[in-house]
RNA sequence: GGGCGAAUAGCUCAGCCGGGAGAGCGCUUCCCUUACAAGGAAGAGGUCACAGGUUCGAGCCCUGUUUCGCCCA
């Protein structure tokens, strides 16, 4: 037998068993049609950066689940990968680039894409690191990547057919440009945020005199490119100029005023300018009527040629710059401050330039029907189910999807064009991109008047022309329409295969609710339209986590946490409980860490952004803490202790031949198998509904407050007799099983023990914990009646402790005590237990007696589920502290009283009640009488 | 403006079909009793945000209010 030492170290099993497990191929599921699946593709984390306290709730809650699944004996796939993350890398990229004064366009396309790779390796690695350390049974065989060979043949075949089919268009729409970002990005990748701004009152004077028409704007620099005033037509103040033109002010350009609805009576003036190429409802505007658009700020934020003497200005100079000019003018009547929500672009929060251009969309409202009906149907089911509601009040609303983005990091769109059907509006490029054999100034052309084909791989000839001439759309997909594919592309799909056959529809995703509409939604439209199936059966989201100010755990905000800080210091089983502990249902956790500085001394609350250093000092020799994962550690080495306490006394000689017969055990013995029975049966009907804190409570409070507190400190007087086999037999088997129950949360000090015990007390002959079978409950291991006595036992002991403490003295010291049973039964179970009780309550001697002792003595008193207690004490002082005791408890028994008997008073209850809570309720009474006369009886002696 | 969540011990949170509230940390007292001081024993601490209502009975159900957070427009 191992010689385990005094604490759990982690570091010393954490890389060994972990490696162990991946080299014997636990981690990799096979194939196999016949058995039992469970599956999960895990959220794949980007590219960009490294894990924080969020992720690893995350994958620790879908890890958990996958290790007690494929205990069970399910074939479990937990298939890990990462996302390549489009503008987020490619940002990254380039700041990394801007250190060095280049930007993308200094190296090209092609050698800034080297560089990203690069840069995925890199930080790729470290993820995947992490994955590790956190001990995940990730299946790395089948890792995947959304940009890897295999998925970005998933990813054209998705654009290729929706294309085909009908359900992708491009088209010109207003759509959310971030300046900062310099793409297109989708309605749902915008933010608001409220902000202090103002509202100008401008007056555009009718054509010909006769007045003006007072319109109002928060962004006046749009009117350079209005070509409309729009008014309700049932608005009486308008009527007689609709038809008529107002004359733009500086641009001194005549615009029609139209009659449209969507220009509110109430808001403002009632009218309205209309800048259809920069206001997505103005655009509406302008197709109803025919408008032309004129696009007055570029893509870069800059005001365009079509500004007049306001091109080049940058948007927010021109504003202040053509405000000064509109009072010069005498048109601005007036600025009155306005509170507006802003978009932003959710990455960056620069304001959104809404803008009129060219993108691929995909026409949405088809796709979402089934996708839907699986929601509404439960077929697919949301934990917790209110969400299911969030899903389907945004797919009932939901919009066009805007897909292209002009980055270069991604999978770029299978569109080409050729540049001789209709090629004269090609504006070819000065300087040639290198490796492509045309290049094209796609700034300056628009691609409605290009022929366009849409295929698989790059067409050798023009289908129209003939012609050879042909290029690549420079735009790539949206990341979210490659990450919607990711339950089945990941699979091998488009092709058929029996990964796909066998682990697909997925079991569960686990994920945040923040991307429900980016990707949990997407995900079920893309697997219902190719698959003609859920992508997978429920969705669990989880608490997003919060650090101790009530700030979200990010990178950018400095408030992420790595797990591996806290790991270093309380080891991964630790932190890993930590979090499946505080995952209930609300939508927040806190989890708060601390950095204390070893330079300075400074405790932090967070460290600096980027880097992990001390806020006071810069030192990076920080140290973090945390409370709620120190108490889990402590847990660690309470099982560790618990444990090396068995190994220590099993005989390696013991035949564990399963579980003594019921008959042949004392009380203890069948209470602690029946505890952990019910602890079996929680602990898997926790995990089956997602109550992972259920499950991880109850283990919690059943090793330590039943197995620890009580059933070994019963046992050990126990191996000292001819018992002992029996008694080791029970510690060892509810140990091994207790084990298995906590691996799934706590793998490697599981694993630890577990292959420390003898190969005997290991019924399963599994080679590993993580293969062993999982516990099911077994319903002829609960015995009520020995939880019941049990209880007696427990109360006896603790009030003959609290006896003790109220004496005032020292636990060392053995005490002798008497008992008033107040029934023959339960001098019996004092007289069965006896040995037990003396052995906790520290009691010297016990005296059991039918009725309360001669009078005379001066005792403690204590009333217990047996009868009543006493500890004879000769001292004046502990005579006064009795009698003060006493009063007091019968203060207590008296309000009780009180509160019982009107219950018992009230005609309604007793009429209304059910019969069991009424006779409960007499119960409590009987029991208080009872008690206040025998504190009286006490009192008057005590005082006599 | 609409929707969702939260408000329970000093802190972080549990609390099932409605039958007078629990844990961990922290705090107080005692104890290094050979598994564990990362531990053991005992204890203090709550007007369950507020106001109504339903009910024999409300932390729990209903209505309204306040504060905080999130989502959507």
């Amino acid at each position: 037998m191992p010689e385990l030492s005094k604490t759990y170290d982690p570091k010393s099993s954490e890389e060994r068993w972990y490696e162990a497990w991946d080299r014997e191929g636990y981690f990799h599921a096979a194939a196999d049609p016949k058995r039992e699946k469970f599956s999960i593709t895990i959220p794949p984390p980007n590219v960009t950066g490294s894990l924080h306290i969020g992720h690893a709730l995350c994958y620790t809650l879908q890890d958990v689940l996958a290790r007690w699944k494929r205990m069970h004996g399910y074939e479990t796939l937990c298939l890990p990968g990462m996302d390549h993350a489009g503008i987020a890398t490619q940002n990254a990229v380039e700041r990394d680039l801007a250190r060095e004064g280049l930007t993308r366009h200094d190296l090209g396309r092609e050698k800034f894409l080297e560089r990203v790779w690069q840069w995925k390796e890199q930080y790729g690695g470290t993820i995947f690191q992490q994955f590790r350390k956190m001990g995940y049974s990730f299946d790395w065989e089948r890792s995947r990547f959304t940009l890897d060979e295999g998925y970005h043949r998933a990813v054209t075949e998705h654009f290729v057919r929706l294309h085909e089919e009908g359900h992708i268009y491009r088209g010109e729409r207003v759509i959310n440009w971030c300046p900062r970002c310099s793409t297109a990005i989708s309605d749902i990748e915008i933010e608001y945020e409220d902000r202090d701004a103002q509202l100008y009152h401008i007056d555009y004077p009718l054509e010909g005199g006769g007045g003006h028409v007072t319109v109002a704007t928060t962004r006046p620099e749009t009117m350079l490119g209005d070509t409309a005033v729009a008014v309700n037509p049932k608005d009486a103040r308008y009527t007689d100029i609709v038809g008529k033109n107002v004359v733009l002010p500086v641009m001194n350009r005549p615009l029609p005023i139209v009659a449209d609805d969507y220009a509110d009576p109430e808001f403002g003036t009632g009218a309205v300018k209309v800048t259809p190429a920069h206001d997505p409802n103005d655009f509406e505007i302008g197709r109803r009527h025919n408008l032309p658009s004129v696009s007055v700020i570029g893509t870069d934020a800059v005001m365009t040629e079509d500004a007049g003497k306001y091109a080049g200005k940058e948007r927010y100079e021109a504003r202040d710059e053509l405000v000064r000019e509109l009072e010069a003018l005498g048109v601005l009547r007036k600025v009155e401050p306005y509170q507006l929500s802003v978009n932003t672009c959710a990455r960056c929060h620069t304001v959104i330039e809404p803008l009129l251009l060219e993108q691929w969309f995909v026409r949405m409202e088809e796709l979402a029907g089934p996708a839907m009906d699986v929601v509404k149907s439960g077929e697919v089911r949301f934990f917790p189910d209110r969400f299911s509601k969030l899903y389907l009040n945004w797919m009932e609303s939901i919009r066009d999807w805007c897909i292209s983005r002009q980055l270069w990091w991604g999978h770029r769109i299978p569109a080409y064009y050729c540049l001789d059907c209709n090629g004269k509006r090609i504006v070819e490029a000065e300087t040639p991109v290198p490796g492509e054999e045309f290049s094209v100034d796609w700034g300056k052309t628009r691609v409605s008047s290009l022929k366009v084909i849409v295929a698989r791989e790059k067409p050798e000839a023009c289908p129209d022309c003939g012609g050879t001439r042909i290029v690549q759309d420079p735009d790539v997909l949206d990341t979210w329409f490659s990450s919607a594919l990711w339950t089945f592309a990941t699979m091998g799909w488009p092709d058929e295969n029996p990964d796909l056959e066998c682990f697909h529809p997925t079991t569960v995703l686990t994920t945040a609710r923040d991307i429900i509409y980016l990707w949990v939604a997407r995900m079920i439209v893309a697997s219902m339209h190719f698959l003609n199936e859920i992508p997978f059966r429920d969705v669990y989201i989880y608490a997003t986590v919060m650090n101790q100010e009530g700030q979200r755990m990010s990178k950018s905000l400095g408030t992420g946490v790595d797990p591996l800080e806290l790991i270093d210091r309380y080891g991964t089983d630790a932190l890993r409980f930590a979090l499946v502990e505080q995952a209930g249902k609300s939508q927040d956790m806190r989890f708060s860490v601390a950095f204390e500085c070893r330079n300075c001394g400074k405790v932090n609350s967070t460290l600096t952004p980027y880097t992990a250093q001390c806020r006071e000092c810069g030192s990076t020799d920080v140290r973090a803490e945390s409370a709620r994962v120190e108490q889990a550690r402590n847990f660690a080495n309470k099982i560790w202790n618990a444990s090396r306490f068995v190994l220590m006394n099993i005989d390696p000689s013991d035949v564990f031949g399963g579980l003594p017969s019921h008959e042949h055990l004392r009380v203890e013995d069948r209470w602690i198998l029946s505890r952990l029975a019910k602890t079996i049966q929680t602990v898997n009907e926790a995990l089956g509904s997602y109550d992972m804190d259920v499950a991880a409570h109850a283990l919690y409070d059943f090793i330590w407050s039943e197995y620890c507190d009580w059933y070994v400190e019963m046992a050990k007087p126990r191996l000292k007799t001819d018992e002992a086999p029996a008694v080791r037999s029970i510690l060892a088997g509810v140990l091994e099983c207790t084990l298995r129950l906590l691996h799934p949360m706590m793998p490697f000090v599981t694993e630890e023990i577990w292959q420390a015990l003898p190969e005997a007390a290991r019924p399963s002959r599994a080679p590993s914990v993580m293969v062993a079978p999982y516990a099911v409950f077994d319903e002829t291991m609960v015995n009520d009646a020995a939880e019941a006595e049990m209880a007696v036992v427990q109360d006896v002991v603790t009030r003959a402790r609290n006896l003790r403490a109220d004496a005032g003295m020292p636990p060392s010291k053995r005490l002798p005590f008497m008992l008033a049973a107040e029934s023959a039964q339960m001098a019996d179970v004092v007289r069965r237990n006896e040995e037990a009780i003396k052995n906790l309550g520290r009691i010297e001697t016990l005296e059991i007696l039918s009725a309360a002792p001669e009078e005379g003595r001066r005792a403690l008193t204590a009333q217990t589920a047996a009868g009543t207690l006493y500890l004879e004490l000769g001292d004046a002082a502990g005579v006064t502290r009795e009698i003060e005791r006493l009063e007091s408890e019968k203060k207590a028994a008296g309000q009780e009283m009180a509160r019982a008997s009107a219950k018992l008073a009230n005609q309604g209850f007793l009429s209304k009640a059910p019969a069991d809570v009424v006779e409960k309720q007499r119960q409590v009474v009987a029991d208080l009488t009872a008690r206040i006369e025998e504190i009286d009886a006490r009192l008057a002696l005590l005082r006599g």
